[in-house]
DNA sequence: CTGTTAGCGCATTCAT
DNA sequence: ATGAATGCGCTAACAG
C-alpha cells in the first residue's frame, strides 16, 4: 500500500519573489528581531513610541506577513483545527460547517475543511494528514467505519469530538440530533394523521449510529403503538444509496408493496390549486406515507416517486424526512428540522475545551429537532 | 480596526503527549538525523537495507509521523493551497469543490478550503490568512469585489485563479461557464418553445462578471430576435437575494407583471398525472418563462411562484435556469448544467501551472453548458 | 553509504 | 526598554 502521505514536498516553487521574513523587517527598522516579534504579539506597552513607530513603519515597506509555520513550530500550537466532513454533498454538512466556522472565528481558530467525499480512503488519508500538520484537534464527521482508521484522534492522540454519530471503540465527545426523540416525533405526527401504513427508509445502518438509533426509535414507537391497539403498521426500507443496483432493487420492492396496499387510484385533484390540496385527495388523507431518514434518502424516494406516479405523486403517498434541505418547502414535504448551525458551534465549543486541557469524561450533547409540517403530511 | 489574524496563538496546549521528533526516531534507531530524512524522503536506495530495517522499526515503534510545518518552513514550500469560496451553500460551489478535491489529489496538493459566506469582511480575512500560511497559490471564487481586496494575490504575490468570475483589475488565469453561450442557448430555448414573453431574473451584477456575461448575452439575443421580426418579448429582473425587502418588492413587480401578461387562469390539469403535463396546460404551452440567471435566484422564484400560484405554480409559467441542482429534476424545470467538476479540476491545473513557474499570459478557459429540457419548458 | 553542520522564520529566556 | 543567543523539527549541503 502507498502510504505517502500528501503533503510531501521537493524542491522550492518558481519564480516566486521570496516574502519579508522578521530579520528583513528588524534590519530596515534598525533594531532587533526580539522587539519585532513582541511587536507582533501585542506588547507594544514595552515599547518605546519611537520604536514602534519606526517598526510600524518597516512592516508596512516591506508589506510584512507573519510566517504561521514558523510561529507554530516554535511556540507548539498552531490553532488549527481538523474539521473532517463525511459528505459535502449533504445540505446538513454545509450547515454544520457554518456553525463551525462561526465558532472558530469566535474562538481565533482556523478550521481545514477536509472533505471525505463518502470514501473511507479519503478518511484515512486526511485524517493522517491532518496529524502531520499538528491540527490541535478534529471535528469528525466520520464515516461509518470502525474505530481502527480514527486511530490517530481520541484517546491518546488529538482531541476530537465526533459529530452526528458515534464510533463504535473510540471515546470522545460528541455532538448531534437527539435521534430518539426525532424519530418518535416524526412517527407520532404520522400516526396522528392516520397514515395507514409507514414506510422507514434508511442507508444501511449497521455502521452508522445516528442512523441506527432512528430505525430503534421508529421500531419502539410503533411498537407501543401496536401495544395500545393502533391500527398503523409500520415497515422498514433499507436503501443503499452507494448501490445504484440496490436502490433499483429496494425501490421495486417498495413500489410492490405500496401497490399491495394502496387502495385506488387517486389522481384526482381539487381545482383550487392551493398548496394544501397536495397531499391529499379531495379532503382524504393519503394512506401511505414514507419517512425518510435523511434527506439524501427523501430526495431519492421522492425522485422515483415522481417517475413512477408523475408529478402528481404526493396525492398518492406522503413523504416525511429528518433534514430540512432547501428544496423541502418548494416540494411541500413535512421535516424534522436539525439545530444544524448550533450543532456545528457546540462541537467546537467542546473540542475547544480539550485542548485546553479538559479532562472530564466524554460528554454527549443531543439537540432536539423541530418538527416542520408541510402539505404532504396534512390534511 | 482590528486586524489582528485568525491564526494568532499563545501558549502550548495543554496535556497533549509531545509526539515524536526526528530526533527521538534516529536516537531510537541509533543513527543521525539524516538517515531518517533520507528515508522519509524516500532516498531509500542509499540505505544499507540494515539502517532501513532500523529505521522502519523505530518510525513504528514510536508511531512518528513527520511535522509538515517543519517541513514547509526549511523547504521554503509546502504544497498548500487556498480554496477560497464566496459560498458553500450554493450546490455550485460544492461541485466545483469536488474538482478542485481530484485534482489537488493527483497533484500532491492540499486544499485549504475557505468559506467567505458572502461576507466581503470574511473574504478578506482569509485572503491574508492564507498568505501568512504561505499557500503556494489560491484558488478563488470572489465576491464581487474590487480588486483591491484580492491585493496579496495574482501580479506580484501569490499565484491565484479565478473561478467563475472576473476580478476588474486583476490580472490571473480564469476558468468558468462560457456565460455567453450559455444564456444564448437558454434564450434560443425559450424563443424556440414559443413563449410569448421571457423574464431574465438576477441578482445584481454590477459587480460580478458572469451575472454581466448572461444578462448581456441574453438582451444580445432578445435584440436579435426582435430584429429578425420575432414576437418574443424578453425583459430582465434584478433580484437582490441579500436584502429580503428588495426581494419582497422585487417579485411584487414581477407579479404585477405577469398578471398584466398572462391570460385566463390554467389551473386546468390533463387526469394522466405525466410529467410531461407539467408545464402544459391541456396541450397548450405557457406563455410566459422566467430564465433565471442561477440556481439561488431559481429557487427563489419557485418558491414564490408557489407561494402564489398554488401546487400547480408551473401550469402558468415556466422556469429555466442556469445551474442544476438536484431538486431541478424533482421540480422538472428545465436547466443549463455547467461543468462544474471540471471547472474545479482545470482551475488546479491552471495554478499547479502557475506554481510551477509558467509564465504565460492570463488564460481565459471557458467551457460550455448542457441544456437540459424538462417538462417545465417543453410540451 | 552515513553522520555533522547550518539554517528556514520565529518566540523566548536571559542579559544588558 | 532592548538585543543576542538558543532551539522548535526538519532538510540540504558538505564531509567522511
Amino acid at each position: 500500500m502507498n502510504d505517502e502521505p500528501i503533503g510531501t514536498t521537493s524542491s522550492r516553487p518558481a519564480g516566486t519573489p521570496r516574502r519579508a521574513t522578521i530579520t528583513d523587517v528588524a534590519r530596515e527598522a534598525g533594531t532587533g528581531k526580539t522587539s519585532i516579534s513582541r511587536y507582533l504579539n501585542g506588547e507594544i506597552s514595552v515599547l518605546s513610541p519611537e520604536l514602534r513607530a519606526r517598526i510600524e513603519a518597516a512592516i508596512a515597506r516591506l508589506d510584512y506577513q507573519p510566517n504561521q509555520m514558523a510561529r507554530g513550530l516554535k511556540r507548539g500550537r498552531n490553532r488549527l483545527i481538523g474539521m473532517l466532513v463525511a459528505d459535502l454533498t449533504n445540505p446538513y454538512s454545509v450547515e454544520v460547517l457554518q456553525g463551525v466556522e462561526a465558532a472558530c472565528h469566535a474562538l481565533g481558530l482556523m478550521p481545514l475543511i477536509c472533505h471525505a467525499a463518502n470514501e473511507v480512503e479519503m478518511e484515512r488519508r486526511f485524517l493522517q494528514l491532518l496529524t502531520t500538520y499538528r491540527v490541535e484537534g478534529v471535528i469528525v464527521n466520520a464515516l461509518g467505519v470502525r474505530e481502527e482508521t480514527l486511530r490517530p484522534v481520541g484517546g491518546g492522540g488529538i482531541p476530537a469530538v465526533l459529530v452526528d454519530r458515534q464510533v463504535e471503540g473510540l471515546v470522545a465527545d460528541m455532538v448531534g440530533l437527539d435521534n430518539g426523540a426525532a424519530a418518535e416525533l416524526g412517527t407520532h405526527h404520522l400516526i396522528e394523521q392516520g397514515f395507514e401504513h409507514i414506510w422507514f427508509v434508511v442507508q444501511p445502518f449497521e455502521q452508522v449510529s445516528s442512523r441506527q438509533l432512528r430505525v430503534q426509535a421508529f421500531d419502539r414507537a410503533m411498537h407501543a403503538h401496536d401495544g395500545s391497539g393502533g391500527h398503523t403498521r409500520g415497515h422498514t426500507l433499507v436503501l443503499n444509496l452507494a448501490d445504484a443496483a440496490d436502490v433499483e432493487r429496494s425501490l421495486a420492492e417498495l413500489d410492490r408493496a405500496l401497490d399491495a396496499v394502496s387502495g385506488g387510484a387517486r389522481d384526482e385533484l381539487d381545482g383550487s390549486g392551493n398548496a394544501v390540496a397536495l397531499g391529499t385527495g379531495a379532503g382524504t388523507t393519503a394512506r401511505v406515507a414514507l419517512f425518510a431518514a435523511n434527506a439524501p434518502v427523501a430526495l431519492c424516494l421522492a425522485l422515483h416517486l415522481k417517475a413512477r406516479y408523475g408529478a402528481h405523486w404526493q396525492t398518492r403517498v406522503a413523504l416525511l424526512s429528518i433534514d430540512d434541505p432547501d428544496w423541502a418547502e418548494l416540494a411541500g414535504i413535512t421535516t424534522i428540522r436539525q439545530p444544524t448551525y448550533e450543532i456545528g458551534y457546540r462541537a467546537v465549543e467542546f473540542l475547544h475545551e480539550r485542548i485546553e486541557g479538559a479532562k472530564t469524561n466524554a460528554r454527549d450533547c443531543l439537540l432536539t429537532g423541530e418538527l416542520i409540517v408541510r402539505a404532504s403530511t396534512s390534511r
